[in-house]
DNA sequence: CGTATGGTTGACCCCGCTCAATTGGTGTGG
DNA sequence: CCACACCAATTGAGCGGGGTCAACCATACG
C-alpha cells in the first residue's frame, strides 16, 4: 500500500563535502567514474540520487498507471514487477536483482505500464528521470549507459517470446538468476529463491505445479538440489544445454 | 546477401540549403520540428541521415552478429527480425512498417543480435548511432525521443510474452497490423499482409498450420474476410474482445 | 495444537503440434 | 495455350506436453 514516492525514510543522502559514496554495483556511478568526470559531475549525479527503504516484502515501490517520473536501481533485496489482466489473474514481468533497474518500460506513456513489488526487504536507488536526462546531455558516459540499459531490456524480453518447452525455460531461468548472483559476488552454485513457485510460473509461462515438476524431474536426474528455496545447481553442464536455445550467445 | 552498409546506391541526400525534405513520418524531425529547433539543428540531423534503397524483397538490412553503428526507420515496405536457433529453425521478433525503427536492440552489446531482412521493396533512412547521440546531447526533444522509442520497444516486446491462444494471439496481430497501418494513412480495415504464414506463426508462436485454421475459424465466424494475403476486418469489435487481454489498455 | 498458505503429486483432458495428403496459385518451358 | 513443377496454404488425423482440478502434505504462525 506504502508508494516509494510517499516513504517518509526516503530522503537524499548529504554531500559530506569531501567522499561521495555510491554503491559499489550502481549502474550510473561506473558510467562516470570510468571516464574520470571531475567532482562536480559526480555530486550533479549524487544529489539526484534519493534512497528509499528498507521496505518489507510486500510494498509496492509503483503501480500501474502511477505517473512516471523516476527509475530506480535496486540496491538490496528482490524486486517483481507483474500485470493483472481483467479476470485479476497476475501475469509477472520480471524480477530485479541488486544493480538491476526498474522503470524503464514507463519513459514511453508517462505512467508505469506495470506494478513493482518487493519481494522481501528492498532498498533502492530512485533517480528522477528528468533530471537524469538533463545530466546524460552533458556526460556521454551517462547518456550511453542509459541507452545501452534500454537496449538490453529489449533484448531480454525477446528471450522469453520464443516458444520453448518447460525445461528449457526453467534451465534458462535457473542459470540466469545463478549468473546474475554471481555477478553480485555470490553464489552461482547455491543461492535462495526469493520468489514463489507461482511467481516463477507466472514469469515463465507455466502453471506452478509445472514448475514443482520440473523442479522433481531435474532433482531425479541430478541437476539440482531443492530444498523449499534453497537451490543448489549440481550439473551445470547439462542445465547449460538445456538452456542453449533460450539464451543463445547471451 | 547484400548489405545495407554496401548498397551503393546509399548516399546522403544533398542539402540544397534552403528547403530540407523529411518523411512526413520521420520519427526524428518531428521531435526537433515540434519544439521549433533553429535550422541549423535540422541541418545537423538531415547530414546524418542516409537514405538506403529501394532494396528488393529478400534482401538483409543487416545480420546477426554485424558491427552496430546505425538504427534504420523504414520509410516504405515490410522489414522483419529475426534469429536462427541451432537447429536451423527460424524464430520471428517483429515486423516494421513505415514509420518503425529497426536496430534499438543492437545499442547493448554493440552488435545486431538478429537478422533484419526486407519482406518486399523497402527503403529505410539510416542514422548513425554515434552521430544521433552527439546530437541527442545538444537536442533534448531528440534525446527525448530516443528514450522513449527504446522504451517503448521494451513494452511491445513483453505484450508476446504472456500466454494467450492461438486466437486471442491472432486477433492481436491483425488489430496492431490495423492500427499501425491506420496511423499512416492506410485502410485499418482492408489491408495485404506482407508476411507468409510461417512468418506469422513464428512470430506468434504457432504452427503454421494453427495460423491457417485460425484464419479460417475467424473467416467462418464472420470475423474476417482472408484471400490469399488479403484482410478485410468485417467485426473489429469481436476481435477487440477477443484481443483484450493481450493487447490490455494500449 | 489448529489453521493458513505454499508446495507436491496424481488423474484426466484439451489445445495446438506433427505428420501427411491435397489444393491452388504462379511461373516456366515446350 | 497448355502441361508441368514448385511452393505456399489448407485440411485432416492422431498424439502429447502441459494445463486443470482435486487431494494431500509440510512448514509457519497464531
Amino acid at each position: 500500500m506504502n508508494s516509494m514516492r510517499l516513504n517518509p525514510s526516503a530522503q537524499p543522502i548529504a554531500d559530506d563535502g569531501d567522499a561521495l559514496h555510491f554503491c559499489s554495483t550502481c549502474a550510473f556511478s561506473a558510467a562516470c567514474l570510468a571516464e574520470g568526470y571531475d567532482k562536480s559531475a559526480l555530486v550533479e549525479l549524487h544529489c539526484l540520487v534519493e534512497h528509499v527503504g528498507p521496505v518489507t516484502a510486500g510494498t509496492h515501490l509503483f503501480r500501474e498507471g502511477d505517473p512516471f517520473n523516476a527509475i530506480a536501481a535496486v540496491r538490496a533485496g528482490t524486486v517483481k514487477t507483474y500485470v493483472t489482466d481483467a479476470q485479476g489473474r497476475e501475469q509477472v514481468h520480471g524480477f530485479f536483482l541488486p544493480g538491476e533497474v526498474i522503470g524503464l518500460s514507463a519513459i514511453h506513456g508517462g505512467r508505469y505500464p506495470c506494478n513493482a513489488i518487493a519481494l522481501d526487504t528492498v532498498t533502492v536507488c530512485r533517480f528522477s528521470f528528468p533530471m537524469l536526462s538533463l545530466l546524460a546531455a552533458k556526460m556521454p558516459g551517462l547518456q550511453r549507459q542509459l541507452f545501452s540499459l534500454l537496449s538490453q531490456d529489449i533484448g531480454k524480453a525477446s528471450l522469453l517470446a520464443g516458444d520453448f518447452n518447460a525445461d528449457e525455460r526453467m534451465a534458462a531461468f535457473l542459470l540466469s538468476l545463478s549468473k546474475r548472483y554471481a555477478m553480485r559476488g555470490f553464489s552461482p552454485k547455491r543461492f535462495a529463491l526469493t520468489m514463489s513457485r507461482a511467481d516463477i510460473a507466472s514469469y515463465l509461462r507455466l502453471a506452478s505445479e509445472t514448475v514443482s515438476r520440473v523442479f522433481r524431474r531435474f532433482t531425479d536426474e541430478g541437476l539440482l538440489k531443492v530444498d523449499r528455496r534453497e537451490i543448489e545447481i549440481l550439473d551445470r553442464d547439462r542445465l547449460e544445454a538445456l538452456a542453449r536455445s533460450v539464451l543463445r550467445d547471451q
